[in-house]
DNA sequence: AATAATTAACGTAAAAATACGTCAATAAAA
DNA sequence: TTTTATTGACGTATTTTTACGTTAATTATT
């Protein structure tokens, strides 16, 4: 039987999996370079931009709200939706010091 | 019918896409930590470490070889996978530069 | 109060990812 | 040369992701 194993490895890995995740799919990349240009915009006008429908582009927001890389403000019929930027500073150290470290203890190449 | 868009991005998108995706899963992160400490070693020692059959993690590996991260020398049975530093680095500055752009376009934050 | 606009929820089909066993090939060791 | 060790290729089952249409709900507008 195939079951997830994810959970088998350390929570660390585990939750920086997570964010990898929500950037692997260049859709949900240029949400998140579009929703820096455009302070906010409803998801709407999103799907006007990518050669998406409406609703899948509501889906990949959904997700990168789940991991908290954006933020949706209510505000009548519609949902104004903008970058959380400290959980998307949070990432940038994360990545930085995975690499860092990665690097480091590489000193001893191989060849 | 449901046919893959991803193709439909922007190029530096898709590639960065490509890369994240291959840090999605804590099996990949755990190879790359561990090529990282031990220099070389063969996939079935990195099975041994990890909690998965050895042909999932060669699958795993695969995946690391054919976005660059690792590389794999044969040395007779055996195979010697270690980090391709060159490629790291380039996926370190990719991520760097992708969140100070989006970092600095952001200065018009919303609250 | 009725209509229009907008979004999330739901359902669903196709594709991709995940996990693993088995087998064939290759190289080393006995 | 036979056996052992090791790996990649292949097949396959299950789960997850992707993509989208439809519907229901909620808020504005008329």
């Amino acid at each position: 039987m195939v079951t997830a194993k994810t959970e088998l490895f350390e929570k660390e890995l585990q939750e920086a999996a997570l964010l990898f995740k929500a950037l692997s799919h260049p859709a949900r990349l240029a949400i998140i370079k579009h929703l820096a240009e455009t302070k906010t915009c409803i998801s709407g006008n999103i799907s006007d931009e990518l050669p998406l429908s409406r609703t899948t582009v509501n889906q990949h927001l959904a997700e990168l709200k789940k991991v908290g890389l954006i933020q949706g403000e209510i505000e009548g019929t519609r949902v104004n939706y903008c970058l959380n930027i400290e959980n998307i500073n949070a990432l940038h150290k994360l990545t930085y010091f995975f690499f860092k470290e990665v690097q480091a203890r590489d000193k001893k190449h191989c060849k």
